[in-house]
Parts: C-alpha cells; structure tokens; sequence
DNA sequence: TTACGTAGTTAGCCTAACCTAACGGCATTA
DNA sequence: TAATGCCGTTAGGTTAGGCTAACTACGTAA
C-alpha cells in the first residue's frame, strides 16, 4: 500500500522531534501538540502506521520507528532541509521558506528534489 | 468562500486551452480529457465555480469565464510557467519540471512565488 | 424516422484526513 | 482513598475530491 501523504509529515516530525535537544522518547501527544491536531487524530494515524510497519508503540506508547520508518521519515527531513534552504537562497523569510517546504516536500519528484540539492544541498 | 484547490486547477487550465492554438470555445468534456478526470466530477466542479462567480456556461455549454474566474486562472497560470521554468533552469527534465510545477504551483506562499519570479521570470 | 453516439447531469458511493464527544487507564495529590 | 488531570482510544461526523451507473438531450446517420 502507498504511504498516505500526512503519514509522512507524521514520520518526518518524529525524527525531528528525536533530534531536539532534551527530547528523549517521542509520544502521540507531541505530535499532536506540534501539528495541532486533536490526539484523536493523531492516534488513529499512528496505529495506521504501526499497522504498515513505520513504527511500533513501546511499553509506555513512545513511539519507537522501525528501520523502514526511520528512513522514510529522515527521507522526507532531508526534502524539508533542502528545500527550506533553497528557498531562504532565494531571499524569502526563513519562517515563510520553512512552511512553503514543509507542503512542497511531498510533491516534487526525485528528479526535481535532487536538481535543488545539487544547487542548494551545501550545508 | 475559499476556491478549493483542484477549482484553482480547473481555472488554470481553461484558460491554458482557450491559448491554445485552433480552441475556440471550451466545454466540460475538454477538461475531463485533459485531467483523465470523469465527466461527472467536471460536471459537479464546474457548476460550483459557477454558483461562486468564476464562470457562467454559454447557450451551447461553452465554459465562460468571468473576469474573477479569468483573474485566479491566469494567476495560477502564470506561477505554473514560472516555476517549470524555475525547474528546467535547474536542470529538470520539460515534462517532469511541468507537472511538478502543477504540484507545487499551489503551496508556495506569494512571497516564495516572487522570489522564483524574480530569479527565473525573465522569457 | 428510428437508432446511435456524444455531452452533460444526478444520485449515490468511497477515501483521506481532519474534528468533537465520551470513555478508559494511570499517576499524582489532597 | 478518592478526586483530578493527562494521555490514549473509540465512535461518529465533516469536507474535499474523486468514482460509477443511469438518465436526459441533442445531433447525425442509416
């Protein structure tokens, strides 16, 4: 089955959230509180995801990503990296240049993504 | 009322048509071929961009757009050319730049959309 | 003139992705 | 120990945007 595209802002946002300083285990909850989704939603999306093997709940419901939702989550993190620089390169606001990446990582192909890492991708 | 997203397309693309060379008028089928859409989901689309004022249908059907309705298609035209532009320049191969562009032409903020325009807007 | 093909419409269905309301488990605290 | 509050879950609802099936209207061709 394809990946339905909220359930790879939801994988991407786990492995930014596991990179924040202080954070050690990620919870529905933080999810929720970041996307500003009900914890409804956000529990329904992550059984879906467990369901499909991106992750699997620990004993206390963290959210611990297996191998393949790692990847597909630092995937799209990467998309967001480069895009969100490409786009500040270009002199738009960082805060603009962040949201306008974070919808347009899901849509351009391989092809076009790799076109703006070669000329943007340098740290 | 908010113009749903896929009516921005519906507009962009009636007005890509009526440019194009040996098109008089447009009618719903037309845009159902150009999407690989149904005749009915044209159908249902095109009667509620009517109720909001962005086109009127002609005494044959013939789709007529409204100066609003001629406004957001052009709008929308215009960010689609730029950004394949924008994706060709990168080294993006036409076909790939131009339905990535059909993609993205709806998520990127104004601000975003300028700073293309203004690096790659030129012919 | 009947029959056919094309275009548009209507009704009803599906999925993705959100929502609220209500409830269960668990820990902390008065 | 009983109440409080937080987190997660379940049930049911909404909206956008597609679908098929079946109907209508109209023009053309046999």
């Amino acid at each position: 089955m394809e990946l339905f595209e909220s359930a790879q802002d939801y994988l991407e946002r786990i492995v930014m959230l596991e990179e924040s300083v202080g954070v050690d285990k990620v919870h529905a909850i933080d999810l929720a509180n970041s996307f500003g989704f009900s914890r409804a939603s956000i529990s329904v999306a992550m059984h879906k995801l467990e369901e499909e093997g991106y992750l699997a709940f620990g004993p206390n419901k963290e959210l611990v990503l297996t191998a393949k939702g790692r990847a597909e989550g630092q995937r799209v993190y990467e998309r967001h990296r480069v895009l969100t620089r490409a786009f500040v390169s270009l002199g738009v606001d960082p805060k603009t240049a962040q949201e306008d990446a974070c919808r347009v990582e899901h849509d351009i192909s391989e092809e076009t993504f790799q076109a703006f890492k070669a000329k943007y991708g340098g740290a």
